[in-house]
DNA sequence: TCTGAATAGATTGTATACAGTTGCGTACAA
DNA sequence: TTGTACGCAACTGTATACAATCTATTCAGA
């Protein structure tokens, strides 16, 4: 049939160019669905609390249910759907609760990870973040390009924590969190002190001060939570765009 | 087919006993499965390493291999498995750094959790701690039983934390924990040093010093990688059974 | 005897058909 | 008008057939 051809395709466009080491390797449909499904939530095309049907997913993608199901189980386990039985499974919704508990959880998981940052990482990884950083600079009053570039910060810092169970935590947690639309880098002045605040890590873990990384790692998420329930909560205040 | 009717009856009589408010509900067939390989990975049936072939499975449980894949797809999102496209599953095994930072990973959330809990927890929630602890103490020699009332010791702190995240990236670490085989409370003087430990996290919540109780769980953690480091890698120590 | 390619068997990945469940709409009765 | 029972449609759960891929074995050639 020619559906799969066209599927494929899509997939090796969308994203498979960077792993040329295995050549034209294609990975499963199941994992070609996953991508997809993933990236759809993220962009919008699936809403919080939307119903998703099995068949019409895999109408859309032109694959059977079976991969498609396969895809579904793991994005549920990845926390961004939420499974019923015998109902299909819906885009899960954060309630105000639930975001709060987030971000407690990621206070500790990112003064964790800060905190072995600053006891583990390498000379590389420190150029990698300082670089991380200066590109930031850079492009500062592009909403988007900063998320892209703050999102890669904090990975370069959970790679030094050497730990990759840590890594993984921070990495659910950052994909559930995804499921709130919108940046906090809108936000008047947010970009700037979230700028300052991500040198301030830098500099103590550079410093191998471990303490120092942990209570800055904190206080980073801490104001990043503050700006995100002011966000969601409470539109009145003014954003930039 | 009789089969399925087999399956479903091995799963009533094997746990289900205590959700009696919904009558005789059954649980999908997917569930059922990922429930006995479970157990079976715990129980040593299958050990670290053993490949679990799809249709081996599928005969073993006298089901299809669509809930079989489905079944292993959420082990593997739980740690428990390994997945390697093509070649199917294997139950997962833990070098030792891997078991080294798992415990770093533990030892942090523990703490957090602790501390948590001595801010939010309830009163009937520590009185529930307290008969567990009076549980442990009559139930000491038999270090089975303490293995499951220990268990329940930690979970109800998990729970005093009120925070849903943490209390599952403890669940997901517990089980990859289970992948090791034995029980440090088998060894000489550390059933007896745990009880100690636990008393002193209790004692702390209790007080609602939120910075003993992080302290105590740290110190808990370590003293458990450490019992669990000679037991899997130093076995000339004594053991008591 | 050793190396390597070809081939057959085993195993996973995918598609499709069918069975079971849920939920909604409709009709009928109070 | 409201409440309830029945039936149908939509959808998920499961089984099975088929395709793609990997692994091990065998046999030819050096």
């Amino acid at each position: 049939m020619m559906a799969k051809g066209v599927a494929r395709k899509a997939q090796g466009n969308g994203r498979n160019g960077a792993n040329g080491a295995n050549g034209g390797r294609q990975t499963s449909l199941a994992e070609f669905v996953r991508r997809q499904v993933r990236e759809a939530i993220h962009t919008g095309r699936y809403g919080p609390g939307e119903r998703l049907r099995e068949t019409e997913v895999a109408d859309w993608l032109s694959v059977s249910r079976t991969p498609v199901r396969e895809a579904l189980r793991r994005l549920e386990a990845e926390g961004l759907l939420t499974f019923v039985p015998w109902r299909g499974v819906v885009v899960a919704e954060l309630d105000r609760r639930q975001v709060t508990e987030l971000y407690a959880m990621r206070t500790i998981l990112e003064g964790a990870a800060a905190r072995l940052a600053a006891q583990h990482v390498g000379e590389a990884e420190i150029d990698l973040m300082e670089g991380l950083l200066a590109r930031a600079k850079a492009a500062s009053g592009d909403a988007e390009a900063l998320a892209a570039i703050n999102r890669q910060f904090h990975q370069a810092i959970y790679a030094g924590a050497h730990n990759r169970y840590l890594m993984q935590s921070l990495e659910t947690l950052r994909n559930s969190l995804a499921l709130l639309r919108g940046t906090t880098f809108s936000m008047l002045g947010r970009a700037k002190a979230a700028q300052r605040e991500h040198a301030a890590i830098l500099a103590a873990i550079k410093a191998r001060d471990a303490d120092r990384a942990e209570q800055a790692a904190r206080d980073h998420i801490r104001a990043a939570e503050r700006a995100r329930m002011r966000l969601l909560f409470d539109l009145d205040e003014p954003l930039e765009a």
